[in-house]
DNA sequence: ACTATAATGAGGTCATGT
DNA sequence: ACATGACCTCATTATAGT
């Protein structure tokens, strides 16, 4: 792996070194692959599994069950959701696989002044049981607005509240300018949420009527769904969420609001794992299996900054009262990029950007392209507007100039990956571009770790910028053995947390040549991390 | 030797239509 | 259910230039 380009998000304070590399100490960025703090050693949550205690013997339990999914579960998520939502309640079963069935009111009454949506989260909460309790038993054949929106994505919480406030009877798209004015009533940018939002709706809407059609019961929409998770099973195919917010993100919230891990999972220490999301098929089944059967956090960082990034989390990190970095980074081109503004044709609709890579495209398309607008008077014909949006997309040009569709600099990517504007200055321009294209897109990881701070953890670190503890930097991640790594330990008094990502160039879309999958040549140092968190898991188990 | 440039598709998912 | 098309992707490498 120390050849060429196997590099893994290295994004740490000194250098941009495209090797792997393994950081041990304090580290100023979240994505050194190790962190320690000799302080505290973590606030054990509890995780831990519990008994279920239920009353639904019912026959809607048993059908689910004879899916294979556990009985707490099953009961969890009616309780939830109500008996009478069965669609709702086997997408939320297919989604999470595993659901504890500690009562969610219990876990949000606590620190409301650090989350800023706490406060919405726990009305929607107690709206929701209400709504459960009075409304039990509402025709399946019926309509239901709850159905319609958590299909669309929203928690069951969020489509109670909505159908409380605004009645069962509204339309659609007042329910999700309800939920939507809640998440954003403190944004600026409300009216063009709720346009996306509606836009979405009316595609699903329109679809959903469309099943109603075709369907004609219950039953047999179970029937294709257990179908499909049967095939899937057997084809080990994960289901990517759409949209791909993992388990919630700032403005369009999924809540989960707890899941159980296994106790072999359970820290300390805390541990992330990244890779792409989309990978040759099988891949993410066989990451998810050596690291304890952890479903995958699917999040696109289109959620977070401008630009898209389709990746999976695997971490047993808590995920109750996660908050974003302020101020949140801009998510429109125009916001983040505002001087392409004056450029821009009004035939090029795109808002966000694709995902950073590591090439840019070639001056050559540039002139191209703008040749090919120099032969047209005022707007080019459908085709000529075809080949220049394409284009567009596939390198991520921007409007820079009249005709110049040009690629992003290597600063403009810095502040839109979440880094300091010249953090990666003193290399070649080409290994900036590198460096950038396979780091973390800190907005995103912060969020997922921001929950460490709730709990203590890395406090000093987060709180100031100037970093004044230890980075011990090793090139090659297969020079971290168990006997260093003992040392280490022995040294700091333990991990706080193992994070980094495995090199992806033998999984990602763009290879041409070596997609060779998980045992690819580089891709297969995936199994050096596993070999590191098992090591560290040991060490300080025994101490 | 180092750096920049430009050419090099396929695999997979999703939406839509039949 | 099946076919089809749109869409996107932490990349690799031969080649030329400095």
């Amino acid at each position: 792996m120390q050849d060429d380009n196997s590099s893994d998000e290295g994004s740490d304070s000194i250098d941009w070194n495209t090797e792997d590399e393994l950081e041990i100490a304090n580290t100023s960025s979240p994505s050194s692959v190790a962190i320690s703090t000799t302080t505290n050693a973590a606030v054990t949550t509890e995780f831990g599994e519990s008994s279920s205690s239920n009353n639904y013997p019912s026959k809607i339990v048993n059908d689910f069950m004879k899916m294979g999914f556990p009985e707490a579960m099953v009961t969890k998520v009616i309780r939830e959701l109500g008996e009478n939502n069965t669609d709702a309640i086997l997408d939320t079963l297919l989604t999470y696989s595993v659901v504890d069935e500690v009562p969610h009111q219990e876990n949000r009454h606590n620190d409301q002044t650090l989350n800023p949506q706490s406060n919405i989260e726990s009305d929607f909460s107690d709206l929701d049981s209400n709504f459960s309790d009075e409304d039990d038993d509402e025709s399946l054949e019926k309509d239901d607005p709850v159905v319609s929106l958590i299909d669309m994505g929203y928690s069951p919480y969020e489509a109670s509240a909505a159908v409380i406030r605004c009645g069962k009877d509204a339309p659609l798209s007042e329910l999700v300018d309800f939920i939507s004015a809640a998440h954003l009533s403190k944004e600026t940018d409300v009216e063009m949420d709720k346009l996306y939002f509606t836009s979405q709706l009316l595609k699903k809407d329109k679809k959903r009527k469309l099943e109603k059609e075709k369907s004609c019961g219950i039953n047999k929409k179970l029937d294709i769904k257990i179908e499909r998770k049967r095939r899937d099973d057997d084809e080990d195919v994960l289901h990517l969420p759409n949209p791909m917010i993992g388990f919630g993100v700032p403005r369009e919230s999924f809540q989960v609001v707890h899941r159980t891990l296994p106790k072999e999972a359970i820290g300390p220490p805390y541990f992330l794992y990244e890779n792409v999301a989309l990978t040759p098929k099988g891949v993410w089944n066989t990451i998810k299996s050596f690291l304890y059967e952890i479903e995958p956090e699917f999040v696109d960082s289109r959620f977070f900054c401008v630009a898209a990034r389709k990746r999976g989390y695997i971490h047993n990190l808590p995920l109750e009262n996660r908050f974003p970095i302020r101020p949140l980074p801009p998510r429109t081109i125009f916001e983040a990029l505002p001087e392409t503004q004056k450029w821009w044709p009004s035939w090029d609709n795109r808002e966000q950007l694709n995902c950073i890579l590591t090439c840019i495209g070639s001056a050559q398309l540039t002139d191209r392209i703008r040749s090919a607008l120099e032969k047209c008077d005022g707007e080019p014909n459908l085709h000529v507007k075809k080949y220049i949006i394409g284009q567009c997309k596939k390198w991520n040009l921007v409007w820079t100039g009249k005709n110049r569709a040009a690629p992003l600099e290597p600063d403009e990517i810095e502040l839109i990956m979440g880094y300091p504007v010249n953090h990666t200055r003193g290399v070649s321009r080409c290994e900036r571009y590198k460096g950038l294209g396979n780091s973390f897109q800190v907005d995103t990881v912060a969020y997922q770790l921001s929950v460490l701070k709730d709990l203590g953890i890395i406090q000093g670190w987060w709180e100031q910028t100037n970093q004044t503890g230890n980075l011990i930097h090793m090139s090659d991640v297969e020079d971290v053995t168990f006997g260093k790594l003992e040392e280490c330990i022995r040294s700091f008094g333990g991990f706080d947390l193992v994070i980094g990502g495995s090199p992806c160039n033998n999984l990602a879309g763009g290879n041409r040549r070596t997609r060779d999958g998980l045992e690819g040549e580089h891709s297969s140092l995936f199994y050096d991390y596993v070999r590191i968190l098992d090591a560290v898991k040991s060490i300080m188990g025994r101490n």
